[in-house]
DNA sequence: ATGGTTGCGATGCAA
């Protein structure tokens, strides 16, 4: 089973670019961020007449989630659990049906969390579009664990909006005060690694210079000024079946595409 | 270098 993630930056602007992309990958299930739309707006025909089944957790004009599966998909579930009043669509969840195993999969879009405001000490705040940010990642530990206890083959895939580590920036320094790499924003993400999930893409490669977005602006694709932000993270037992990993970068060198490249797995399922 | 670019949707916000 491939499954892949990808941050389309609209659907709409990638409806000519997603197609193409499906049809040379041929990715089993797409974990789709920044879909940007209602669901009412998603051109799922395009899709279903691709052999793609098609899920969605939309919203007017930012983020919005979905799932486009060839494999039958049970039980989905729209909205990370944890607070009623969070408007945001960020998650959806899934069972994909493979042929000996079923597997879990979560199509997440972590809040970017900028700006980040200082104290006088230079201590970023837990306010605003950083609080909720992190807030938002103590809610998806939760959530996580609850998933974990199933002990079932489980993917977590998505725009995380987190760099890791030095090594998943071309320039760690101009990321320092970002909310994508501030030191409680990386320990965040460590907490839910520690919760005993595998990064799946690390699991197999090693090294700098492996990035999954480039900023439109400054000539950063020119530059290979690039971050790796976008994440699949595997319970035990998906880590079991894993068998391959990799990122679709020459993508971003594509006719109108978006500033994010698919990352992908392969499963023995 | 406090700029630069894109998407959504109709203006400025989000990234």
């Amino acid at each position: 089973m491939k499954i892949a993630t990808f941050n389309i930056n609209g659907i709409r602007a990638r409806i000519e670019a997603l197609p193409r992309w499906l049809s040379e990958a041929r990715p089993d299930v797409v974990a789709l961020q920044e879909i940007k739309t209602v669901d009412e707006g998603f051109p799922r025909e395009l899709f279903e007449d691709m052999g793609y089944r098609v899920e969605t957790h939309g919203q007017k004009s930012f983020n919005g989630v979905a799932i486009l599966s060839r494999l039958p998909l049970e039980d989905v579930s729209r909205g990370l659990p944890g607070d009623d009043s969070d408007e945001q669509a960020r998650w959806i969840e899934a069972t994909v049906m493979g042929d000996k195993r079923a597997v879990r999969l979560c199509a997440l879009y972590l809040p970017n969390g900028n700006p980040v405001e200082f104290d006088a000490a230079d201590r970023p705040l837990h306010t605003g579009k950083y609080g909720y940010k992190l807030n938002w990642m103590r809610r998806m530990r939760a959530h996580a664990q609850t998933l974990l206890d199933r002990e079932e083959p489980l993917v977590l895939a998505g725009d995380y909006n987190i760099i890791p580590q030095a090594e998943d920036a071309a320039r760690p320094e101009a990321w320092a005060r970002d909310a994508l790499f501030l030191p409680e924003s990386r320990a965040a993400f460590r907490q839910i690694l520690n919760l005993g999930l595998t990064e799946a893409f690390r699991a197999r490669h090693a090294g700098p210079g492996h990035y999954s977005f480039w900023d439109y602006q400054a000539g950063a694709w020119e530059r290979n000024n690039g971050i790796r932000i976008d994440h699949l993270l595997l319970s035990p037992q998906a880590a079991d079946l894993l068998r391959d990993a990799g990122i679709d970068r020459d993508v971003r060198a594509g006719e109108k595409p978006s500033d994010h490249v698919p990352v992908w797995i392969e499963l023995d399922t």
